[in-house]
DNA sequence: TAGTGAGTTGAAAGCGCTCTCAGCGGTCGA
DNA sequence: TCGACCGCTGAGAGCGCTTTCAACTCACTA
């Protein structure tokens, strides 16, 4: 059994109210009963009952991340920067992952017992309805990563995929000459597929370019579904200056496989690019041209709009726009088509 | 403020202590009562306060997982491995990273408060007494991956990384013949490194090969470090039949990399193998033969052996070991090598 | 008719802490 | 000389829960 704060109380001998003074640095309290309480805390190596204190306090300086799969660099550096920043601020992290077809019961399990968190940050990827009904219950203070429950007043953090989409595409429409950009995304509900399709069509129309019926795909973000799915079409493709576009590093991986097991080359009979700019993106061959993502930012943004929420609770809903950015590599063939044109 | 287990009495007309009653499942109570109750807890949205219930039970149901950095695709799996796991057991999962210069202050500062923790799972990999010194205060049931603290007794899950790493090794000199192993190491006081340098020893003196006084480096785990230090020495190393094996996957890649930079190709002028089994094995070129550790059963297991130890406190302190497994790709060129022979 | 025990419930103690309030001795201005 | 105030300390309430203990009701038995 751990010191208490009457044991500190009875070999300092004072009252438990000094102790407890003590601890908390009220400077109130004489300089050699002080002491005298250090040294007893010191030599019981006491520290205060975490759940008595969180009783009373009603804080417990621990911050919930709920991710939607814990699987990926993506997720991992999103926990990393959160780590790192809660640590930097004096709070605990306890991290949950929502299974993918969740029905919200499980996030809601996650959330429920909202007295242990003092808030909560939750990385939405689906648009599914019941993890909203389940979140606009959460009293706690609340941070949406990547998504937006309306209804609810919170904070958000979003990646403004639209400003790096839009310069990929323009890169490969002015740069690299394509005439015609196939879009391969991750699920139809997801909501950074949903959001870089928007960009897609918006620069499509932008240069006129025409979208054929099966010019747009949605598969799972990963390798081997790509490359199965590519390994059937990249020969069709190939024909007409075309670029593949898709919605993550990982596929982009596979269909550029796919393209060299087919015995085409990258970019010269086919241009491919990703996004998101995971480690896979500098070891694909060609690397990978993609959209840089600030994935541990966007983990550390909402521990700190966390933390100024405690500060200031009136403050108005903020919504922190983190940006992407483009990153040029080989896969698209920008150096080509420069001497093209 | 939610609702209180005094609100949920009122308003079903019983006292607190049948409440208490109906939540802990105490089949005890009359049927009519419990529904009341059960009505009046839906009504309220109500849900126990955890600190008041851990001041009383002592137990939290929160586990933590410290490990040495949350960079990178190994530690990842081993949260994926854990959280998972946790969940299923009932148990939530706090995550903490050291960062990698610590004294084990920060470590204690993780775990001090253990009276939020019922029980502690850390990831050591450096030898450094003062993380040890600081680990043997912890009373809480512990269990320790990949290392070892002496003079105190927990539970701990090892990686055999011997088998697997002989096995590669043996590999490389048997099937692809290999008539000198280079080895490129972490840091000279990373755990894992020692382990497979000395499994590195044991073969090489096995096959009485000839270890060269700059046949051992030591590095630090990251391509680009890999990727320099190999480009100067490539070419020296291709001539005669050598083998490098990179104690990770990454430096794997970097030194592929330099290799083909340097104009030799892989494997036919240079082998080179890692250890890992990560997702950047599979994206080099050739693909990377290297040994498979399991990461996420690392995670799991530990939890487990956390939770099996909350059940039966007296057991003699468990040590699991997980196995690791040679995966076969190209860059170790046995295909060649058995034309060859 | 009283005693027994099973089934069910409530009162109250207490987990370890924070915080309010009152009380101590002493100093100071009126 | 007295009240006001300051610096410091302790007593005690109470946070929301679990758990012990006693008590009450209602068969059922001796």
């Amino acid at each position: 059994m751990p010191a208490s704060i009457q044991d500190v109380a009875d070999r300092a001998k004072v009252s438990i109210s000094t102790v407890s003074r003590v601890i908390n640095r009220r400077n109130i309290v004489n300089e050699e009963t002080r002491k005298r309480v250090e040294s007893a805390i010191d030599e019981l190596g006491y520290s205060p009952n975490v759940f008595a204190r969180g009783l009373m306090l009603r804080r417990s300086h621990i911050l919930g991340l709920v991710l939607p799969d814990l699987h990926g660099e993506f997720y991992s550096e999103v926990i990393r920067g959160a780590n790192l920043r809660a640590r930097e601020l004096g709070y605990k992290l306890m991290i949950s992952s929502v299974v993918s077809k969740d029905d919200g019961s499980e996030l809601v399990a996650t959330v429920a017992d909202h007295a242990l968190l003092d808030g909560l940050a939750v990385m939405i990827s689906e648009v599914n309805t019941r993890i909203r009904d389940s979140l606009r219950q959460v009293k706690a203070p609340l941070v949406i990563l990547d998504g937006d429950i309306e209804g609810a007043k919170h904070d958000s953090v979003v990646i403004d995929q639209r400003t790096g989409t839009v310069a990929l595409l323009r890169h490969l429409v002015r740069e690299c000459g394509a005439r015609r950009i196939v879009f391969v995304g991750g699920a139809a509900t997801n909501i950074d597929s949903i959001e870089r399709l928007k960009a897609y069509q918006e620069v499509t129309r932008e240069f006129g370019l025409e979208v054929r019926a099966d010019d747009v795909h949605h598969l799972d973000y990963e390798y081997d579904t790509a490359y199965e799915f590519a390994f059937e079409r990249v020969k069709k493709w190939a024909r007409g200056r075309t670029a593949v576009f898709a919605a993550n590093d990982e596929m982009a991986a596979g269909i550029i496989d796919a393209a060299l097991a087919a015995g085409l080359s990258v970019p010269e009979d086919l241009a491919v690019v990703g996004f998101d700019d995971t480690r896979v993106a500098s070891m694909t061959r060609p690397r990978l041209t993609t959209v840089r993502v600030p994935m541990s930012s966007m983990g550390a943004a909402a521990i700190d709009l966390l933390v100024q929420r405690f500060e200031e609770p009136k403050r108005p809903a903020a919504k922190l726009i983190l940006q992407s950015e483009l990153v040029v590599r080989e896969s698209c063939g920008a150096g080509l088509a420069a001497g093209v044109h």
